[in-house]
DNA sequence: GCCTTCGCTGACACAGCGTGTCAACACTGC
DNA sequence: GCAGTGTTGACACGCTGTGTCAGCGAAGGC
């Protein structure tokens, strides 16, 4: 059983829509704010009904959030797939880099910028965020404890990978303070040079 | 101008009333589920109006979440009294320490244990708990900069505090997994062993 | 004593979110 | 052409949180 390269036309067009609702749900909520922008006004925006809108997202925050969880698995994905000879200093050193890249190399910096800086800035948005970021800690302990060939309830690989998201999270804040003038390699850099210690290599 | 020790006859009451009804609230929402009890049911067994239950807690999350607020401050004044001379790794364990004795150490510790399980299972509760960190991280952030007469911009006060609060959840989210069974002062120590070498001393 | 004032309360009404349901429509493959 | 599948809008519903208003009781001034 392979899966069709192309998700027949139906899952396609799907996907289309979800974008392009995604996109103009962003821009309405960056100009107006995330509380003053009702679900209804995103779907006529889009042109489409409130029952529709929820069709291709469950609730006003996943039209936001849902951009990151993807983002989440491919972190997971970028440490499993690093050498496993590396250190887990490096390793995951360089699957939080495939996140930042994600937010500060988008194709449309300003707008990642600006989308960033909502989540960010929103109480209900920043907490699943929060929330979200949970998930991916217990999925990223799993990979990393593999690695290492660890028993899942060793303490080291739980706390090294949310030392490496802390770091994340370090460097996410700083960056959207700055408005994307400091570099977030460099920040990113400087956040794990603290952690090396306690890293292990 | 002294803050009267007896705070007003009508705030006390008002405390009172705060009280029992958390009380009532937590019970019920511990017994049926967070998303299986509404708000109206809550006041209904406290007694009083929905109208009237918003008026001591915004939200339905506020009152299992509010508890926690006040540690968050307990736990930042805690850091903020440890000895100057006392290295940054003690002074951080001490005050986590406060809110794990907070938690493990409480008066009635099945009820504690009920309402820690409850917010770690409940992801709306979670998220908010999450937020309510993310707050508190700021502020120890600060005292400890102060501690060091670190610049606040520096990045070290603000990694050391994150990588505490990230011993805290791995503390708290185990001894709830083991109901109980696990010793949370042996596991918030051997958190910060893996600390440790990052906290300088 | 009465009366004013303040805080608390319940009873509405309202906007917003998310969901179940149903009929209408389009587009697929037989 | 026709049945089957998927999408959509319309409507109704329960739940949350808030504004508003009138009623009620306790505290304090005259």
């Amino acid at each position: 059983m392979v899966v069709p390269v192309v998700p027949s036309l139906a899952q396609r067009k799907r996907q289309l829509v979800s974008d392009e609702l995604r996109e103009i749900a962003l821009q309405l909520l960056a100009r107006q704010g995330y509380d003053n922008t009702t679900v209804d006004e995103i779907a006529a925006a889009a042109g489409m009904s409130r029952r529709t809108f929820h069709r291709y997202y469950a609730s006003k925050e996943d039209v936001v959030i849902q951009l990151l969880a993807d983002v989440g698995d491919q972190v997971q994905t970028e440490l499993a797939a690093r050498p496993s000879a590396e250190p887990p200093a490096e390793a995951l050193r360089r699957a939080v880099g495939v996140a930042i890249d994600f937010c500060s190399g988008h194709h449309d910096p300003v707008k990642m910028l600006a989308v960033v800086r909502l989540i960010l800035g929103t109480p209900t948005l920043h907490a699943r965020f929060l929330s979200l970021q949970a998930e991916a800690q217990a999925g990223l302990t799993g990979v990393l404890a593999a690695r290492l060939g660890l028993p899942p309830d060793d303490l080291y690989p739980e706390m090294a990978v949310r030392m490496a998201l802390a770091a994340f999270d370090a460097v996410l804040e700083r960056w959207a303070a700055s408005s994307g003038s400091l570099d977030p390699q460099e920040l990113t850099d400087a956040a794990f040079a603290v952690l090396a210690p306690a890293l292990r290599g």
